[in-house]
RNA sequence: GGUGGAGUGGCCGAGAGGCGAGGCAACGGCCUGCAAAGCCGUCUACACGGGUUCAAAUCCCGUCUCCACCUCCA
C-alpha cells in the first residue's frame, strides 16, 4: 500500500502524491509567541516531526516551513502589562519554543520565518486581493483592510460550513467599516501606541491570518503539498488562509493535516487557562525522551487526555524498550542501526502515521530480543536490537541516539562507575561468604544514593535510577 | 442552531465484518541466596436497545453520555 494521510479538507484518507516527484513541501503553523509553550503545542511539533522523518525515510526531500507569528493582540497586551517592548515578549517566547522543540528532539525546520519580517509580501498579497475584488480597505479611514468573504465562493469549504450559518467575526474593536460581519481583517489599522508598519492603506499591523499565506507562498510557492497545524486552527485560521491564497489565484495546500488536541481534566489546554504543563516543569517529572514517547504514542488525530498516570505509564513503556537496548549493547557490543525498518512497521506508518500499531511492532521485537538475551544468542540480539533502533529512530526516539545522551559529565560518570565498582566488589565478596545481610545492606545503600543494582548471569550491573 | 469527533478489559491505547495490537498495573509460575530485570501464563473487552449477516466491537436504525470547532487557540 502506498503512503496515505487523512486530509481534513477531503474528510477522508487520500494517497499522498506530491506536486514534485521526490519532494515534499510542508507548511506548519508554529507558534504565536505570546506565551511559552505547553505540551499541547509541543505535541503538534512532535506529531509533525514524525511526519517529516517518515517522509524523509520514504525518500522525499522535505522542505519544512514552520512560521513564527511574532505580532498579535496578545503579544501587545502582554508587553503592555509588563511594561516592555512587544518584541521582547516575542523574542523571549520564541526562544522558549525553540528550546522546547530541541529538548523534545524535533528536527529544526528548513526555514522558520517570522511574520514581521514579511510585511512587503503581505502588502503584495493584499494588493492582489484588492485588485481581484476580494478585499477592500475600510472606508471609515481606520486603516483596516478586510477580506470580502462573500466574494469568494469557496469560503467555508475547508471547515465544511456555510457562510449563512457563521457568526460574525469580532476581530476588530467594533467591526469598523466592515461590509459583512463575517469579513475578517487582513490588516489592522494602527491604534495609538501600538507597533505599526506603513502600507498604501495607512499604518497598521498584520491581521492574524495574512502572514501564513504570504510566507508559505514565499518559501514553498503558490502551491505546496501539506499544510499542518492543530485541529483548533481549522476555523477560522486555516479557512481564512486558504480563502486569501486561493482568491488571490494560488493553488495553496494540496493536503491539510491537523493534530488532535491535548486535554487536561476534560478541558482543552488553551493558552488562556494558564496551566502548569509547561516544558521545564514537565521534564522534572519524566525525561524529555519519555515525554516525547508519551506525546507520540497516541494517534496524531486523537485527543490525548493528560494525566500524570498516563505520562508515567508511557515512561515505563519507553524504559522497557530502552532497557532491552542497554542490555543488548552490554551483551552483544555496539548495536548497529540498519537503514531499513520492518515491513509491518512501515505499513503502519504509511497508513496515516499509525504510530500506535508501529510501536506494537517495536514491542514485539523487544520481547523477542529479551528472549535472545536470556539465551545468549548474540547474533540474534544484534539483529533485533538493530531493528528496534531503526524503528525508534524514525520516531525520533532511539534510546541509543546521541540526542538522548544523559547530558551529564562523562568524566564524572567514570568516577561514579569506579566508586560503584568498589562497593560492588565488597557486595560480591559478602555474597561469596553468604553474608546476605551485608550484601543487601550495600545494595540498599547504593539504591538510596540513586544507583540500582541488578545481578545478571554475567555479574552485577548498575544504572542510575531517577527520582 | 450549524459542523465534526468519541464511548474498547483495573488503567492507557490501537483496530474497523471472521484470526485476543501493544503497553501499564495485578496475580500465578520460571529464573534469583533474596531482589531487580526478563520470560511464560491468567484477567477473552468494545455505552445501551433493536436490525442486517453464516458471522458485528466493526455495517444499518434508534437512544444515552461525553468532547471539540462555529473568529484567542497548536
Amino acid at each position: 500500500m502506498s503512503l496515505r494521510f487523512y486530509d481534513t479538507s477531503a474528510r477522508q484518507v487520500r494517497d499522498f502524491t506530491p506536486l514534485r516527484e521526490g519532494r515534499a513541501s510542508l507548511y506548519l503553523c508554529g507558534a504565536t509567541v505570546q506565551a511559552p509553550p505547553h505540551i499541547g503545542h509541543i505535541r503538534s511539533g512532535v506529531n509533525f516531526d514524525i511526519l517529516r522523518r517518515w517522509l524523509e525515510y520514504r525518500g522525499y526531500r522535505v522542505v519544512l516551513c514552520r512560521n513564527v507569528t511574532d505580532i498579535d493582540d496578545k503579544i501587545i497586551n502582554v508587553a503592555a502589562d509588563e511594561g516592555v517592548e512587544w518584541w521582547e515578549v516575542a523574542e523571549r517566547n520564541q526562544r522558549a519554543f525553540t528550546s522546547a522543540y530541541d529538548i523534545l528532539g524535533c528536527l529544526p525546520p528548513t526555514v522558520e520565518p517570522r511574520a514581521t519580517g514579511h510585511v512587503p509580501e503581505m502588502i503584495e498579497l493584499m494588493r492582489r486581493l484588492i485588485d481581484r475584488g476580494h478585499a477592500y480597505p475600510a472606508d471609515d479611514g481606520s486603516g483596516d483592510v478586510y477580506f470580502d468573504v462573500r466574494s469568494y465562493s469557496g469560503y467555508g469549504a475547508l471547515s465544511n460550513q456555510r457562510i449563512e450559518q457563521m457568526r460574525g467575526a469580532c476581530d476588530t474593536d467594533d467591526d469598523r467599516g466592515k461590509r459583512d460581519p463575517r469579513d475578517f481583517a487582513l490588516w489592522k489599522g494602527a491604534r495609538p501606541g501600538e507597533p505599526s508598519w506603513e502600507t498604501p492603506w495607512g499604518r497598521g499591523r498584520p491581521g492574524w491570518h495574512l502572514e501564513c499565506s504570504a510566507m508559505s507562498t514565499k518559501y514553498l510557492g503558490g502551491s505546496f503539498d501539506v499544510h499542518g497545524g492543530g485541529l483548533d486552527l481549522v476555523f477560522p485560521h486555516h479557512e481564512n488562509e486558504v480563502a486569501q491564497s486561493k482568491a488571490a489565484g494560488d493553488g495553496f495546500a494540496q493536503y491539510w493535516m491537523h493534530n488532535g488536541l491535548l486535554h487536561m481534566s476534560g478541558e482543552k489546554m488553551s493558552k488562556s487557562l494558564g496551566n502548569s504543563l509547561l516544558i521545564p516543569y514537565m521534564i522534572r517529572k519524566v525525561r524529555p525522551v519519555e515525554l516525547r514517547y508519551f506525546l507520540a504514542q497516541a494517534h496524531y488525530r486523537s485527543v490525548i487526555d493528560y494525566s500524570d498516570e498516563a505520562l508515567y505509564e508511557a515512561a515505563a513503556a519507553y524504559q522497557r524498550i530502552e532497557g532491552f537496548l542497554t542490555r543488548a549493547s552490554e551483551v552483544a557490543g555496539t548495536i548497529e542501526r540498519p537503514s531499513e525498518v520492518p515491513d509491518a512497521f512501515a505499513e503502519a506508518l504509511d497508513d496515516d502515521l499509525g504510530v500506535s500499531p508501529a510501536l506494537a511492532v517495536v514491542h514485539n521485537a523487544v520481547r523477542e530480543g529479551n528472549t535472545a538475551i536470556a539465551e545468549g544468542a548474540k547474533e540474534r540480539i544484534s539483529e533485533l536490537g538493530g531493528r528496534v533502533r531503526a524503528m525508534m529512530d524514525v520516531l525520533g526516539l532511539d534510546p541509543l541516539s546521541e540526542t538522548w545522551g544523559s547530558g551529564g559529565d562523562s568524566g564524572l560518570r567514570d568516577v561514579v562507575d569506579a566508586l560503584v565498582a568498589v562497593a560492588l566488589e565488597q557486595r560480591q565478596a559478602a555474597r561469596q561468604r553468604k553474608d546476605y545481610a551485608a550484601a543487601d545492606a550495600i545494595r540498599d545503600q547504593l539504591l538510596t544514593a540513586g544507583v540500582a543494582v541488578e545481578d545478571t548471569p554475567r555479574g552485577p550491573r548498575w544504572e542510575l535510577r531517577r527520582g
